[in-house]
RNA sequence: UGAGGUGUGGCCAAGCGGUAAGGCAUCGGGUUUUGGUCCCGUGACCCCAGGUUCGAAUCCUGGCACCUCAGCCA
């Protein structure tokens, strides 16, 4: 499927237009998708992947993916592989241009020897907190740093060591000298490099200097020749700085990239930080980054959820500057209308309830036609096994049934699906009063499920033949929270006092069809009356293990 | 009290001076061998107050609210 533009536009896509009028970057559009690689990817990252991804593809670029993997200490091989893996999955390609701001570290390093020569940055004696302390607040300027004093020359040795590490971690940087007492905070002498004397996943031990987010990432942007830079909300207040930077390395004629912010995406019932969600794994709350509970691109997988629901999902929730919490329900709504199109539609009975029917022969079994999926005749039609004892769902039955319960209930008829018109006859108990079982009869003359004298049922349910079903676990989510937004509910001062406890739900005595022997972890289903399922590959060769990636939508009562 | 942003129905979001798109959710109704799908229907004077204009969500002025920034994180 073609991910589909439903918005009409936004305001990028008028950025851009307007550049390409104006004949700007010589007509080209090139973007990039800049994740750090300290964590996976979550569905926020999913709504950046599709933006820099559908622009580059709507106009005609190029998109990058770049490992934007500046800080060895956080940043690990595990986390780029499960990117690349992810960004792959959701469907994009981009092609031979995978690129690691690690190596432009040369290039970075020269550009800040320049940056020196032209006056423009000098070494740092102070420490953190020093930095911190004479940076000044919102309505007051900072303190100029001693280093600030210093030549050019003896800024260019300074840095030399630096990186030849003759200084300990944390007692020299290298700053922009910019302006102390600017209103922007982000332009007092900004840093731009640290030491670190660590090892990188990538460059090993080649340095102990390492440049920040800020001298990197425009920089990278320039290098590569991106022409427009999106990024999110809280980038805003550092574009002066980044503009900064381009004013003094860029050349004439080339590419000058140009950042563009949009508000991030918040889920309601979930968290999105990469630092609550690695403490959610860590806690062991959760069971990893891929737990179907997850906001995570992995534990949307394996929930069940497809890259075509996700990239369409991406494309209704919009663009914009306006901060927001989409709710889940366009998610859940997004993979439903895929799904419908697509999953096989199966029988499962998640809680078994015994029926027998009394006027069926004993030992007869007949094998009745069902359709797999009522969205799709091309899917044709598989056969279901019926005999004398099966199961239904436990909710399926009440011996109360109330004026708006459709299904059985003594005395009711209703329709099994695809086979006969039942009636229940009376239940059975055990010693402690617990319905165990539900008599019945049916009429032959109903055989298919639907009657010639035009009588109707109005109820139908779902069953399996009880010697033909096979064993397996069903796993039930709900959402991880509470609260629509854990991170920002008043009053409360630990958004983990708002898990869900009952987010996750397993189900091991559930019984599914038979034509689901052997099935393929990955593989979607729709479990008829009951939502979409998937199955997880803890499945062995003789236990399946589903996932509910989300139910059906359900009126009962609401008539 | 600084700088940068944002405010359109429950949640997103178009709109770019000519009289409020669309989606999700909700609630009605129809079809239905999934209480599913599908199909119909249902809600806004656009943060507030002034002003400009024949006409403003859109322009101007003044408020108010919320978000971001004081990591050697990104």
């Amino acid at each position: 499927m073609e991910t589909n533009e439903k918005t009409t536009t936004n305001f990028i896509k008028d950025i851009i237009e307007d550049d390409l009028e104006k004949g700007k970057n010589g007509g080209q559009v090139v973007t990039r998708f800049p994740p750090e690689p300290n964590g996976y990817l979550h569905i926020g990252h999913a709504k950046s992947i599709c933006l820099n991804f559908g622009l580059a593809k709507r106009y005609g670029g190029r998109c990058h993916l770049r490992m934007d993997d500046t800080n060895p200490e956080k940043e690990d091989v595990e986390y780029t592989d499960s990117i690349i893996n992810d960004v792959k999955w959701l469907g994009f390609d981009w092609g031979e241009h995978l690129y690691y701001a690690s190596d432009y570290f040369e290039q970075l390093y020269e550009w800040a020897v320049l940056l020196i020569k032209k006056g423009l940055a000098y070494v740092s004696d102070m420490t953190p907190d020093e930095v911190s302390a004479t940076r000044g607040g919102p309505t007051w300027a900072g303190q100029e740093d001693p280093g600030r004093k210093r030549g050019v020359e003896e800024n260019l040795d300074l840095f030399a060591r630096m990186r030849a590490g003759d200084f300990p971690d944390g007692t020299k940087t290298l700053r922009a000298k910019i302006d102390m007492a600017a209103p922007n905070i982000n332009m007092r002498d900004p840093v731009l490099y640290r030491i670190k004397h660590e090892n990188h996943h990538r460059t090993g031990g080649t340095w102990c200097i390492y440049p920040m987010y800020d001298f990197a990432h425009g920089q990278s942007d320039y290098i590569e020749g991106i022409t427009h830079s999106i990024c999110t909300l809280e980038f805003e207040v550092h574009r002066p700085l980044y503009d900064w930077f381009l004013d003094q390395i860029a050349e004439p004629g080339r590419v000058r990239p140009r950042q563009i912010e949009f508000a991030r995406l918040s889920l309601s019932y979930t968290v999105m930080s990469k630092r609550k969600l690695l403490e959610l794994v860590e806690t062991k709350f959760v069971r990893g980054w891929d737990d179907p509970r997850m906001p995570t691109i992995s534990g949307l997988r394996r929930r069940g959820y497809t890259p075509e629901s996700i990239r369409d999902f991406a494309d209704r929730i919009g663009v914009a500057k306006a901060d927001n919490v989409v709710d889940v329900a366009l998610l859940e709504h997004c993979v439903r209308e895929d799904l419908n199109r697509r999953a096989p539609r199966v029988i499962a009975v998640l809680n078994p309830l015994r029926v027998v029917i009394e006027n069926y022969p004993e030992g007869q079994t007949e094998e009745l036609d069902a359709v797999n999926n009522p969205e799709d005749e091309s899917m044709g039609k598989r056969k279901l096994p019926f005999s004398r004892e099966l199961y239904i769902e436990r909710e399926d039955f009440r011996e109360e049934a109330a004026g708006k319960f459709f299904r059985l209930a003594p005395g009711k008829e209703v329709r099994f699906k695809f086979a006969y018109y039942l009636t229940c006859t009376g239940v059975v108990r055990d010693d402690r009063g617990e319905i165990v079982e539900v008599r019945c009869t049916y009429d032959p003359a109903t055989r298919g499920g639907w009657s010639q004298d035009g009588r109707k049922v109005k109820g139908t349910i779902h069953w399996l033949s009880a010697e033909h079903a096979i064993p397996a676990e069903v796993r039930l989510y709900d959402r991880l929270f509470t609260a629509i937004e854990p991170e920002n509910t008043k009053d409360v001062e630990d958004y983990r006092t708002l898990l869900n406890p009952d987010s996750l739900k397993v189900l091991d005595r559930c019984l599914v069809e038979q034509s689901l022997k052997g099935a393929k972890p990955g593989t979607q289903y729709q479990f008829e009356r009951l939502g979409y399922f998937c199955v997880d590959h803890d499945s062995t060769a003789d236990r399946l293990v589903f996932n509910r990636t989300v139910t059906l939508k359900d009126s009962k009562g609401k008539d």
